[in-house]
DNA sequence: CATGAATGAGGGTTCATTCAT
DNA sequence: GATGAATGAACCCTCATTCAT
């Protein structure tokens, strides 16, 4: 399975074959047929497993953690190691594009697990309201998806031109440019927006 | 081609037959052979032909922008509104994963645009700089680099949860945390990391 | 598609590959493709060729006789010929057999051919009846089962053994056997059956 | 074995899998491979089974009949009693159809089945024509054609459509026709056709 | 005796591509 | 310019069969 996760998130699920996943993985395609029902399954098994593990990694690291600016700075440095480990990362990010419009029920897999992982930073965002860390006047839902999507975008960046981009840097920045608005005394940041809180 | 980039915006290269785009566009494959060489040859056409369109837009409503931070909330605004008028640039996302390890020197053309976009704000960023808008102590190349991600990791998102993700707000309030932190007097932002200035 | 219903004919739709057929008719899979969606649609062609060309073959040959007996001698006939000709026939009767529990809609065409093969026969019953040819006291809808019965039974047998099984004379000895019953002046023939009319 | 003939009888042996067999029959695919050398050979010994208990069946029913116009009538009764209890008869006609051109050693094995079961007939007949019973002047190999004819129609049409066909009353119908010209004193049935005897 | 795992050949189907018309 | 027909490679998947345990 390591290594269909390794095919899927290179080539994708479309341009991934079963004998290319096979083959790869030193098995015949019968082998891989008698483990899981048929491509989409393997998908499927594929997709969960690494979201799982992703999150119980992420909840082990942060939760002891007291501190929420401390969390989010661990998160951040989280996902720029495994970004750069393997390519853990990169198959979520290419099989969640990838699902969009192709598969509906792999796509409502990611839609929540982006869900969960913005609830989880709306948690974080709360708990330094209360603690008086951060400043009370930021609408937290949508902090959440930007600060998300900073990791998302590097990331993306990232895989594209390795070379090119600091991965760890970028997020660096990205945190510290996060927080520190989170704690700028007065700041009217992210308030001039009109209308309600999002549904995030 | 308006339909290949449909087609392909919404279900990837793999993902789409060359059958499905003629029967999209109304003609027959033979059609589509008569005027694109093949396959790949389509969607170069229509990668280069979207990347062009959007630069063009980009800057035909930038330039004339004296203020810096005001081009900064243009681009932000104008990439909310595409992302949410057409695919065109799901288009590009979309491709722009997918080609990753599948298509080299799609995935150069793609590097390129990406270069091309942050160095434009890193442009950006200096002309505020040289102003006095902005703070000197920043690492320019970090701040673009970070100032994409936001955008691209917004529209991941919302591609995926068009329903809880408010582009719009989101991007606005990216764009006010990125001025904000750009304009605070003494921050020592993006400072503490490390290491050399990024290739960017 | 004439060789597809001779490979159908002979090696059953399960034991029929396409492959077989594309070969066979000197075309490849791929030609097939283009002229069928599938290899069942392939089949329900066939089928309904085949169905539509011998009923309207049968019709065009009894239509003008005005004799219900000499009507029933032409159909044991035309089955006769064509069951040693081609085999047409047997095609029919295997694909029958097979798609009992395997194809629903495909078994349904078929009951509703032997339906109105059936009821072609009851037709021809009462015709005699009215004209004082045939007896009175026979059950009409039982006895056209029977009628087919001899029909379809004799087919097998000398698919079956076609060295042995003299088709012709078996069919016409099942002819004047019907015929000499139906004219009996005061049988009982088919009569102690209880139970009331068949619903066929 | 009793669930291979029920799957063979249903779907026929190409459409049949040695998963399916075993998943039926509760036990893995392994274990048949111990009882049996290969798909071929279960379907051997299935059908060897099935031909001689239907055998020893009718044997045994039909033995202690002493007249051979009630042995006919008995042979009709246990064909469509047998063929409303369970699917072995259809088994064997499914089977039947199937091996044609198929499998010939299978298909030579039903060939003589329906050999003997004609032969068998041909006894009872000239044993009726020799106590006087029945008519001299019947070709008895053709006679003996067209009663097994008369039973494997109606099996199938009552498989075919079980809700419309009345298989016991059919065959009783069939039986009384065919016993009922056996003893028409000066009848010429049969008769006219021309030819030798066949060599059932 | 029986199982679970594995194999490899073959079957149905799709699809990029070609070509005569 | 455009079409319909055709090709052949590759893909997903099934299945009879084998084998170590």
């Amino acid at each position: 399975m390591a290594t269909a996760i390794d095919c899927f998130a290179r080539y994708g699920y479309a341009g991934t074959s079963i004998d290319r996943i096979a083959r790869a993985a030193g098995v015949t395609k019968g082998a891989l047929y008698y483990h899981f029902r048929d491509k989409e399954q393997l998908l499927f098994a594929s997709v969960k497993e690494r979201i799982e593990a992703f999150e119980q990694h992420v909840l082990g690291r942060v939760e002891q953690l007291a501190d929420p600016a401390q969390a989010l700075r661990e998160i951040a440095r989280i996902c720029a190691l495994n970004a750069r480990e393997d390519n853990h990362r990169r198959f979520i990010l290419t099989l969640m594009v990838e699902a969009l419009d192709t598969n509906a029920s792999l796509s409502a897999e990611f839609r929540e697990m982006l869900n969960r992982f913005r609830s989880f930073h709306r948690r974080l965002l709360r708990q330094g309201q209360e603690r008086g860390a951060f400043r009370q006047d930021v609408d937290v839902p949508t902090a959440a998806v930007q600060f998300v999507s900073g990791i998302l975008g590097a990331e993306i960046q990232y895989y594209q031109d390795p070379e090119r981009i600091d991965l760890t840097k970028t997020l660096a920045c990205h945190v510290e440019q996060f927080l520190a608005w989170l704690t700028i005394p007065g700041g009217t940041a992210g308030a001039p927006v009109s209308g309600g809180r999002q549904r995030v």
